[in-house]
DNA sequence: CAAGTTGTTTACCGGGCAGTCAATAACTTT
DNA sequence: AAAGTTATTGACTGCCCGGTAAACAACTTG
């Protein structure tokens, strides 16, 4: 008997996110949102209850998504080595690619949220901790086949290639050129190496 | 014979300085800044023209005060080892001590407002070549006494050692332990051994 | 077609925001 | 002490913010 909403929930939710990603939290105003969804301010609230829901619900969209990426890239068939370039190399072409430095929604929130909104702090604390394992398997796996140096714990590699994640994300915003950060990931495969004794 | 300030600049720079550090810009209000600087609105405005200008010189106070801390912990008489793994556990020591997560203003500011800020932007790239160019420095100095790895640019490990540093700071919002990033210190002095050939 | 339910629209609200200004106070110089 | 200069104060402004509510529209079900 209900009325059917006229616009398409995903498609809103997108939108949304894109805008908190391109101009953070709390420099993102309702009406902006409006403009970005082309919803009224009462579609908005009725369907998302308020500002601060909706950004949560666009951010656990963007996490979903990019977890979803994070795994199938480090988690296919390729060799441990192979795979873990890949993933880096390509996240640096596709964030290189915002030329407005939006950089990566997850590290901007995280900035400029976890440390006074704990449901922002919970989930961020979450992702880190998920993605981290991706990678501590990734390079695990690799010490196993001799591909990556097996004298330094999978765990600690693992979190020193997440932050040289965030590292790069951060650099972003300061526009230093993506045939730099390229040179990173080359770098980051150096010194993953075996040790030759 | 004019009247004399009630107040001292630098006292009143610094306060203002913690507040946006801790909360950001945008959602720093000219209220918070009264109650941390103690002045009413219109000595604020008199003495820093509005918000934004108050705000870069406030960046520009931080920046200068961190790069003199760099410069004087990576340019001393240790060995470079020695200097980079304590300019590196140093920071961890004293970040982590703020235990509200403000992380560090120089991160904080790049992620918020580079992006749509020309000002802070072209400070913060600044900053930025100038720690990384410390780094190289003190990297390539290693190199030269056989202390680090001489198959690797030294300007790159700069870059790495940088945005490990930028890791670190980003770990700090998600209240990451301080003990499992001092064994980033360690792996980060691994990975700039010299190789065993 | 009537009743009921939900979505959409629009006008509206109080509040807090950044920023201004005129009056007043404090000090130096002559 | 008078004149001149600048700092301080506090009231004020207009704006935009997030959020609300009432009127209206669209659809399903009986």
């Amino acid at each position: 008997m209900p009325r059917p909403r006229e616009f398409d929930e995903d498609v809103v939710l997108d939108a949304a996110m894109q805008t908190f990603w391109l101009r953070g939290y709390s420099s993102t105003s309702l009406s902006a949102l409006m403009e970005a969804t082309g919803l009224q301010k009462g579609s908005l609230y009725k369907a998302f209850k308020d500002k601060h829901s909706l950004f949560i619900t666009a951010l656990e969209r963007y996490l979903n998504e990019a977890y979803r990426h994070h795994r199938d890239r480090l988690c296919c068939s390729d060799s441990p080595q192979q795979r873990l370039r890949q993933w880096l190399g390509n996240l640096i072409q596709v964030y290189s690619g915002y030329s407005d430095c939006r950089g990566c929604l997850a590290v901007n929130s995280l900035v400029e949220l976890a440390p006074h909104d704990a449901t922002v702090k919970q989930l961020l604390q979450n992702y880190c901790a998920r993605v981290r394992s991706l990678l501590t398997e990734v390079i695990a796996q690799g010490q196993a086949l001799g591909e990556f140096r097996g004298d330094v714990a999978a765990s600690d590699l693992g979190l020193l290639m997440f932050h040289l994640l965030m590292g790069l994300m951060t650099s972003l915003k300061a526009e230093v050129p993506p045939a730099v950060l390229d040179r990173q990931v080359d770098l980051a495969m150096t010194v993953l190496a075996p040790q030759p004794s």
